[in-house]
Parts: C-alpha cells; sequence; structure tokens
DNA sequence: CTGAAATGCAAGTAGTTACTTGCTTACATC
DNA sequence: GATGTAAGCAAGTAACTACTTGCATTTCAG
C-alpha cells in the first residue's frame, strides 16, 4: 500500500494528485457526479486512468476530496468596520458578490441540482453565501449604529433580500437575459434599491441629515 | 407502425402514455437526465421498459416530450388591475409565487443544473418566471400611475429584486435555513421591503397622503 | 548502482445503460 | 368468433461504467 508517504518522486511533490482534482472538480461542476466519469476526468488531468484509484480508490473519495479542497479559496472584500459611503461601499461589495457567483455558476448550479440525491457531497456551497450573509449583516446594524439608516429595519430580510437577488442575477441571466438590468449596473441597482428601502440612500440621508441625526429614529 | 392512432383500446385512452411522461418527470426531477434511466420510469409507472420505447422509440424522445408538458400547468394568482392595498396584494402574490417555486424545486433544480448540458430541454423552466416577471412590472407601473409609489422608481430592477428574494429562499432555505425569515412571514417580508424600497409602504403613502398625492412627484 | 515509489499500458471483470427482437397474452370492436 | 392493437415477458446486444491486476518504464534517493 502506498499510504502515508509524502515524500514522493516528480518535481512538484502532489503535482499528479492535483491535476487530478483539479479536473475532477471541472468535470464535476460541467457534468455533474454521473457525468463526471474517470476516464473523463484522466483524459483531462492527462493521467492514466488508473492512477486516479491509486491514489484516491474510488470515484466518490476523488470527488469528496475534491469538493473539500474547494473553500479554501479567497475570502472577498470585506465590508469597511466604519461605513462612510454606504451606496458605494455596498455597491461595490455586492459587484464582487456577484462578479465571484458568476465565476462559479457552472458549480452552483450543479451543486444544487445534486443536493437532495447528494447532500453531503454539496455542503461547501453553503459556507460562501453563509459568510457573506454574515458579512452583510454586521454592516447593516453599523449603518444603523451610525445613524444612517432607519431605526425600524430587519438587517437579516435586507442582507437575505440583496443577496437573493444578487443570486438570481448570477444564475438566470443566461436564460432570461431580457428580465434583468445591464451586467455593469446590475450589482448598483440592487443595492440601491436595498439601500433606500432601509432609508440609507443619499436623497433620505440628506433629508434627514439636519434633523435628529438619524431617520425615524 | 403504431403511429396516428388516437383509437386506443383500454378504458383512459392515453393511460399508459400518460403514466410514463408522469414518471420521466419525476425521475428526471429527482435523479437529473443521466440518472432519470429507463428501467427507473418503468417501475415508476407501473410499466415494462419495452413499452417506454413502443410509445416513445427514445429517452430522450421521452424526456423531450415529458418537459414540453409542463408549462400547462396553471396560471397563478393575479394582480389587481386596480391597486388597493399594496402591501397586502404583493404579499399575496409573493406568497403565492414562493408555494410555487417552492413546490417545484426539485425540478428547478434539476433544470439548473442540466441547463449547459442541455439547453433546449430546460426552456420550460424560463416561460413561468417570465411571465411573473411581466405581472409584476405591470403592477408596479400600476402602482405608480396611480400615485401610491415614488414617480422615479425603475420597475424592472424592483420586480426582479422581489422575484431574485423568492427565488433564492426557494432554493437555498434547505441548505440555509438560518439565514432565512420564518416561512410563514418570508413572503411578506420580501415584498414589503421592496415596497418600502419604491414608497408604496403604509408609513410612506400615509406621510404623503395630504400632500401632492404622489410621493417624490 | 540499487531499490523503491510513481506512473503508464494492456487487458479484463462485473454491473448498468439504452435499445431490440420474438413471442405471448389480454382486451375490444366488428 | 376473427382481427388488431396494446401490453407483458424473456432474452440478448453493444457500449459504457467503476474498478482490478500484472507488468514494464521512469525517476529520484541513498
Amino acid at each position: 500500500m502506498n499510504r502515508e508517504n509524502d515524500l514522493q518522486s516528480a518535481a512538484p511533490p502532489h503535482a499528479t494528485r492535483e491535476a487530478i482534482l483539479a479536473a475532477a472538480l471541472d468535470a464535476y461542476s460541467k457534468f455533474g457526479f454521473r457525468g463526471a466519469t474517470t476516464r473523463r476526468i484522466a483524459e483531462a488531468a492527462g493521467v492514466n486512468e488508473v492512477t486516479i484509484f491509486r491514489h484516491f480508490g474510488s470515484k466518490d473519495t476523488l470527488l469528496g476530496e475534491a469538493l473539500r479542497s474547494i473553500p479554501a479559496d479567497e475570502l472577498h472584500t470585506r465590508l469597511p468596520e466604519e461605513p462612510r459611503d454606504p451606496a458605494a461601499e455596498l455597491s461595490a461589495w455586492s459587484e464582487d458578490q456577484l462578479a465571484h457567483l458568476r465565476g462559479k455558476r457552472s458549480m452552483i448550479r450543479t451543486c444544487m441540482g445534486e443536493i437532495e440525491e447528494r447532500p453531503e457531497m454539496t455542503d461547501c456551497a453553503a459556507t460562501v453565501p453563509r459568510a457573506a450573509f454574515a458579512e452583510l449583516c454586521r454592516y447593516l446594524v453599523r449603518l444603523r449604529e451610525a445613524g444612517m439608516a432607519f431605526t425600524d429595519f430587519d438587517e437579516r430580510v435586507t442582507a437575505v433580500t440583496l443577496m437573493g437577488a444578487l443570486f438570481s442575477d448570477a444564475m438566470g441571466r443566461e436564460m432570461m437575459p431580457e428580465i434583468y438590468p445591464p451586467t455593469d449596473r446590475a450589482a448598483r441597482e440592487y443595492s440601491g434599491l436595498v439601500l433606500r428601502a432601509i432609508g440609507a440612500d443619499d436623497n433620505t440621508r440628506a433629508a434627514f441629515a439636519d434633523a435628529t441625526g438619524a431617520p425615524r429614529g
């Protein structure tokens, strides 16, 4: 058995292994679990099919490991601790989220399609949006505490609504491009609408600027 | 050849055919194209596997026909021609949309997962939301024209945001229940937020009631 | 130089898939 | 009662699936 041996031979230590994992991820996101055949993965990785089994034992193990290796991706644009320009800040953050969702839409769609049949394999899909939700909620609370928004809005509903709009845009634009705003304006529009709903848009803030300081306080 | 013969024998004329179509749809929504094996469909339909091929010739034809047979489903709650109580009306409509999305979430998810590999098979998924979008846009315009909302909002962005929130709720709640509002309040919350963004919530309307009649006019 | 480890290649196994063929049974109308 | 049609059943085909085995080749470490 060739287990527990981290001192391989070839130039980059785990080159073959990484190539297989990458190819597996790619095949899975394109064709789903059933469509990600070991033959297809081997070809894409430029590796003999048996090498896959020698490394991972089974297709299930391989794909499980590949999917578990994702989350260590990259952390995204953070929302500032002290909000100054909500419109600009939230728009930039939304743009970033949208870019991430668009880039991973193939994988996200596949995971969604398989979540009922293989729930354990698709956990990975939840970690990023969960983190984004938490981050967004914190920012909205800070907005309120800074007197830059109404005092009585529900930050969770607000956060989930914005994220829903971004998610729907990333998933549905290819299928129904007519119903979405132009790509370059989309993030700004969604975040703008949400800010208007909580009284954190420029107009509302200006109107309340010289009053109590916080609208609806 | 047994084609072009609409005068069958058994009690309900197309009973077998319909059973196969229903089973095919069910299997597809649960397991996707590759997972919807003819054997599985035959078992679910209580029919011999060969009967499937005698009726439809091939699996592709069967699933194509099954998916094309969906849209003649049911039309949904319509938004009133003359808005009276936006909060109640939009909330009820959202509830209805949400119920529909939740009911079909398995099929929707599968279609999303297969849209890249088999785009022609998943057209069906777009017709319902397209119609809903159009209906919602029309209602929002009527709201504006009736002086029940701001005059300067973008009804398309507003519509797509609300629909995005509903879509995200229906698709994501199982995976991340913590981030969504309680099921029974969700539709009301999303529609309420959106109405606040366009000045059509009860508070804003009351504030502008005795002024020009239309906020931000 | 030697040996072990990583990989490739050829071949094979057993299960599954879509789909076919041939024959039989049941019903239903004429 | 004859005819035809829909359906079942048994069996088989060719392709593909995950996975295995045995053997040869490369490569690098000691």
